[in-house]
DNA sequence: CTACGACGTAACGGTTGCGTTCCGCCGTTT
DNA sequence: AAACGGCGGAACGCAACCGTTACGTCGTAG
């Protein structure tokens, strides 16, 4: 039986690495240095790199998030960005996520990974957000769950991830007033 | 004298190759056999991957993008998306640019040089943007071009770089809607 | 107490890329 | 005609990593 320890210091040190040097740039020597284990110990769970990382980020992706459900739209929505950028102030989550979306550009195999770990979940909460709002009318009824999710998490995404520019205190108030605005003005 | 076409050559291959395996995974052998170039070539002119890349990328990235001015805040917005959505749907932007924000995470060169690029310039065009519909009276006085420049790359990032779905025939028009609401209401 | 199996270590041959050097070719300059 | 210099090609020694194998250790199950 493999030892659990010993797979949940692998599991560990590949994401330290993801973080680190990137999915290009991951090595097996190198998870199994940091992981302090012989290489023998990865090859025994895994095949290569690429099972290797989506097995793992796989399981990572998939533990779930919260549905928001304060009783109200902007609520919900705030609560949603509190999530969302706090999760993407970590380094886990702003280093490795658009690494890999890098990468998925051109592995069809990550890309599809990635998609299922993503679009499934975070537009399973777009559709909840979207839904309860209209359902109590503080959207209008052809509100598109898609349209808002790139609304919601574009800006978030591209201040955090890719500008990389700090939101100071009142961007998420702001922020939220300015979505609610949009979205009722899509209706 | 360095051969002006040999050097042409260098460069449409470092570009290619950026675009098919990243930055990370690129190397200097690689572009030379794409270029149909010794590697002495490239030595010559540059002397390692990073100079060669970062000198490459920023004189792609200073070409100016032209700044929209149609003579009303809908009309300057929707051209803008226009020219946007376009580039982001070209194979350069939409694999290179993932590719060095991701990369620029962790080098602190790299990331220099795409804040010079990225930042500098559409934040101008973000400015000026904004500063044109202010002062037409068609966005509120206290209107934060910042913020802004989220709202309106933010989503077109997200969608055409990130989540990589296809724009519809409208989104464009209603993104352009929901933007001119959302910035109104931030007043 | 024995047998099993997962472990770490070390080494294997092979590949890729680094950055450098030397060579002979060839067009341009003088 | 001769000198110069950029060129491609080939090879250098070095390093990292691949995926695999052999070996000896050690904890645990039987």
């Amino acid at each position: 039986m493999l030892r659990g320890d010993i797979t949940v210091a692998i599991r560990n040190a590949v994401m330290t690495e993801l973080a680190e040097v990137g999915y290009g740039r991951l090595s097996i020597e190198a998870v199994a240095r940091r992981a302090g284990v012989g290489k023998t110990a990865i090859y025994r769970r895994w095949s290569n790199k690429l099972e290797m990382v989506m097995e793992i980020i796989s399981d990572v992706a998939e533990r779930k998030v919260p549905l928001p459900d304060t009783g109200s739209f902007s609520g919900d929505l705030a609560l949603l960005l509190m999530i969302v950028s706090t999760a993407l102030r970590h380094r886990m989550a702003s280093q490795i996520i658009p690494d890999l979306m890098a990468e998925a550009a051109r592995n069809p195999q990550i890309s599809e990974t990635l998609q299922r770990a993503l679009r499934t979940h975070q537009q399973a909460v777009g559709e909840k957000l979207i839904g309860q709002a209209v359902a109590r009318g503080e959207l209008p009824d052809g509100t598109d769950p898609d349209v808002a999710v790139d609304m919601i998490l574009g800006p978030l995404y591209w201040r955090l991830a890719v500008a990389r520019q700090p939101i100071e205190d009142d961007y998420l108030e702001k922020f939220t007033i300015a979505v609610t605005a949009a979205l009722k003005a899509t209706g």
